[in-house]
RNA sequence: GGAAGGUUGGCCGAGUGGUUGAAGGCAACGGUCUCGAAAACCGUAAAGGAUAUGAGGAAUAUCCUUCAGGAGUUCGAAUCUCCUACCUUCCGCCA
């Protein structure tokens, strides 16, 4: 969500520079003239409640003396009548306001690569070298069966497409990885463990920004106004809705179950563990102070880095352009990791700044000084990562001629001495 | 699922229709005192919004709103009524 003083006063320039996203802007063409009419209604039922209460102290004062209030009361009630009715009009004007408010995507960073959609996105950093292999290379799905490690057929039975049952030693590499990633961010990169709830209300998911406007992506629950999350930066970002933090930065590391329904990706990925309607993350969340948040993402991009360098899995650094960032992003980069049979890169972390978008959202500010103003943070987070996608990149860099999988080293004691899944 | 009680400012906590934006306390900030600190004493202190002056900034002034959220009664609601959410306790059910 946007400043609202800010808007009136560079419409003109955020126009400009939301065009770049490819977003539709039709509703933000309405908000001047909502605008004006929202001001102009509280000029109005604000001198009218002014009135009120002075005859409201009048009428008080009379009574204490004993006399006759009735005159002033009549004239009340008319006056009570007026206020009920530009009340009523100004909550309609504020409603729609808030509607646009809330769909209007993030302004990018002056450091965003403008670009018209995917393929305009720069290339930042590469890390690694994609791994020469003498024998014929397999998709992780077909080693995954051969070494019986993932189960769709019965995932297909037992819920649908697009879930997976982890199986013996797959099952342990899985969490093997969510346990090595917990443990390495909250002992090397300082960040305090957390474990959220799955379901959120949806004050959460607009707080973050799923909603209003992308509510066929979510999984709502049928008799609550409950969702199931898609990632933990939403009960994680929203852990601080509403309040005045005292001391940043922030960060937090919590590991999840995410839940997408993947609409609109029909036919895509539909083999493998890349697009999974249920997947685990681990994810990074720093709430900070504003003129902090862009060294801040470098940082947690590193962090996130950190352990695809652990695991030795060869990746580069995406910077999205404008029509790439998402609806709350300023700043993202992507890490993308080298998937062998389909020979390039796939996204694995997604890391974003989304400055104050996120927290005028969710009211989450701090004050510098204990009697300051309190001020809106900046809040980012980022994948520190897909855990089924590393599973994924795993199985696929480290398969061998017989149809083994190497474990790396980092995992091995965590896989209870396991070297090689055979 | 049934019953009772609760939700007030950064925190605790008074307050059952009319100078209560809200007593009191703690924490905070400024000052007095002190070599300095503590203690003590004095003082300042909520958030959001509109308007005016001002550079549509900082600031100041006036006004409005806000006592979980929403609806209602009333000239007037933290206070009365209804609904919702959450918390606590008891019963039931389940693990």
């Amino acid at each position: 969500m946007l400043d609202m003083k800010f808007l009136r006063n560079n419409y003109e320039e955020v126009k400009e520079k939301l065009k770049y996203r490819g977003e539709d802007l039709s509703e933000f063409e309405m908000f001047g003239e909502l605008d004006e009419k929202r001001r102009k209604l509280i000029s109005e039922t604000e001198s009218l409640k002014a009135k009120r209460n002075a005859a409201t102290e009048e009428i008080a004062k009379l009574k204490r003396e004993k006399k006759d209030a009735e005159p002033a009361i009549q004239e009340m009630r008319e006056v009570g009548k007026k206020i009920a009715e530009l009340d009523k009009e100004l909550k309609e004007v504020e409603e729609k306001l808030k509607q646009i408010l809330y769909s209007i995507p993030n302004i990018p960073h002056e450091s965003v690569p403008i670009g018209e959609d995917e393929d305009d996105n720069v290339v930042h950093r590469t890390w690694g070298e994609p791994p020469e292999f003498d024998f014929e290379i397999q998709p992780h799905w077909d080693i995954a069966k051969n070494l019986n490690i993932l189960d769709w057929e019965r995932a297909a039975k037992v819920t649908g497409s697009r879930f997976v049952f982890y199986t013996g030693l797959g099952a342990r590499l899985e969490r093997a990885l969510l346990n090595f990633m917990m443990d390495y961010h909250a002992d090397h990169h300082g960040y305090t463990e957390m474990l959220p709830p799955y379901i959120v209300n949806r004050m959460s998911m607009i707080g973050t920004g799923q909603l209003p406007k992308f509510e066929e992506d979510a999984f709502k629950l049928e008799e609550w106004d409950y969702f199931m999350i898609p990632t933990a930066e939403v009960p994680v970002t929203n852990y601080h809705r509403d309040e005045i933090m005292l001391d940043l930065p922030k960060k937090y590391v919590a590991y999840s179950a995410c839940f997408r329904s993947e609409a609109g990706s029909a036919g895509r990925d539909t083999r493998g563990l890349i697009r999974q309607h249920q997947f685990n993350k681990v994810e990074l969340v720093q709430f900070v102070k504003p003129e902090d948040s862009y060294e801040t993402l470098e940082e947690l991009t590193g962090h996130a880095e950190k352990i695809l360098q652990e695991l030795e899995l060869p990746y580069r650094v995406m910077s999205m352009c404008t029509a790439d960032l998402g609806f709350t992003a300023a700043k993202k980069y992507d890490l993308e990791v080298w998937i062998p049979s389909q020979n390039t890169y796939r996204e694995i972390s997604s890391c974003s700044n989304f400055e104050d978008f996120q927290a005028r959202r969710a009211g989450i500010r701090f004050r510098r000084e204990p009697n300051a103003k309190p001020e809106y943070v900046h809040t980012l987070n980022g994948s520190g990562l897909a855990i089924g996608r590393t599973v994924a990149a795993i199985l696929e860099n480290n398969q061998q001629e017989d149809g083994s999988v190497v474990i790396p080293k980092v995992l091995v004691p965590y896989m209870g001495g396991v070297e090689v899944i055979r």
